[in-house]
DNA sequence: GAATCCGCGATTGTATACAAAAAGTAGAAC
DNA sequence: GTTCTACTTTTTGTATACAATCGCGGATTC
């Protein structure tokens, strides 16, 4: 026994970085969601296996986990009739936008809540991460010719800080279950994004200063407002394009 | 085009409910979360797919998908190395219990929120379903003989009901995600519960007389107490049994 | 005696073949 | 022209074979 722990101790680090091939699964994941998000595969597209493993030239088995985890992510719906399942990409709607960021509002929300309680030295060192992301993000609010997809990483960082910074595993793996399925809309929306993100900016200032103040209810509230207010710029938007699911 | 709508009308509705066999997945899928559920596959268990293929007589594909799934629901961990991986049985935790229950009484909150905001007449049919279900809680709490299961159930029932109907489908479906998962906690609280159950009752005769009331903030609040207390009685179990993951 | 390397068994990931079921289609009956 | 029905095609679900990888244990070397 000791021999074993001792074997266990010194056991080689040396772990096989060199193969960086990702796993074919990985890839369909990687490549169906990015043709989602990027409305390549438009809302209501039917998905076939089969068509998806010849695109992406590997076999269905790999494609099928892939879609597994999509439909459960809420990219795909299923429509099943008793046994089989046809698979559809999941439609944006209005209210479905509304929903969504409804409740990724309201988990972040908890995550600041937790976040707001920390002792004040580790709520600094997340403020200061925080006014770094947002400053640059105010930095790019003025320049019109920003990069949408540079505008959402940082948003996303930002939140993502929010987050991993005070929650829990579970909380944390539903923030990344949900949290990037804003992006199908965020595409949807680049184009105005620029012109109000100000507006977000503006926001994410009064969420810094509440965790600074270390005030659990105005971080969980400013965190909220984020999402609602985000939501409504968005509502904006989808109206104003018409509803179908069409781009 | 007129013809081609009009055969979609005449198309037969006689839908084969001949068949009642559930497909391998769901078969899979289903014991397997038995298995870990009741304990038979303790927390921290290997779990191997050729071992499960084998015991429940069906083939490793949908097993695998079965894993995937319980994966992703958080009852079975993946510890991977690179390209493989290596599943075991989520380990049962004080620390992941409080913030599992933490999780879903605020998720829970959230519908209950929305129910508070319908119609009065809506809400009184709720309150009135939820009404029964809690009388028979009541009654049961007397007895104690009662089969844990049978309280488990409506419990469940009482809070499916609570979420089901206001909620939206995304709530919805992330309920139905999370909610089971405590069932494996119950399970080994089950022997305590009945002594404890009184006070449950308590706590969903407020949600009740809250949601009568047409009380939003109230309901929300009081929904999370429920959980929140819930995650206590259950702490209190867990200590007091020792906490190594064992059973 | 301890650390390192190598090879074998165990186990996961992928591809392919096959079975089953549903949707579409054409044709017959009325 | 419509409706029912039998057939064909498409697509999903399952089984199995194969490849890649990991972990463990023994052999080797100093």
């Amino acid at each position: 026994m000791s021999a074993k722990t001792k074997r266990r101790k010194a056991r080689k680090p040396a772990r096989a970085l060199a193969d960086h091939r990702e796993r074919s699964f990985d890839t369909a994941y990687r490549k169906l969601r990015e043709l989602i998000v990027h409305g390549r595969l438009a809302p209501g597209t039917r998905v076939v296996e089969a068509d998806i493993a010849r695109r992406l030239e590997i076999s269905r088995t790999p494609v099928r986990s892939a879609l597994h985890r999509l439909q459960q992510e809420g990219y795909v719906a299923a429509y099943r009739s008793s046994r089989q399942a046809r698979l559809a990409v999941a439609p944006l709607t209005k209210e479905d936008s509304r929903e969504l960021y409804w409740i990724i509002g309201h988990i972040e929300g908890l995550a600041g809540r937790l976040l707001a309680q920390l002792n004040e030295e580790a709520r600094a060192r997340v403020a200061e991460r925080l006014l770094v992301i947002n400053t640059e993000l105010s930095r790019l609010a003025g320049n019109p010719q920003t990069n949408p997809s540079r505008i959402f990483d940082l948003d996303m960082g930002f939140h993502q800080v929010l987050v991993e910074s005070a929650a829990g595993p579970r909380l944390l793996a539903l923030h990344a279950a949900i949290k990037p399925q804003t992006e199908r809309y965020w595409r949807l929306y680049a184009s105005a994004i620029v012109d109000q993100l100000g507006e977000s900016v503006a926001e994410h200032k009064s969420i810094i200063q509440s965790i600074e103040r270390g005030d659990p209810d105005a971080t969980e509230h400013a965190i909220q407002r984020n999402w609602q207010c985000g939501a409504e710029r968005l509502g904006r938007v989808i109206e104003s394009r018409g509803e179908r699911g069409s781009w």
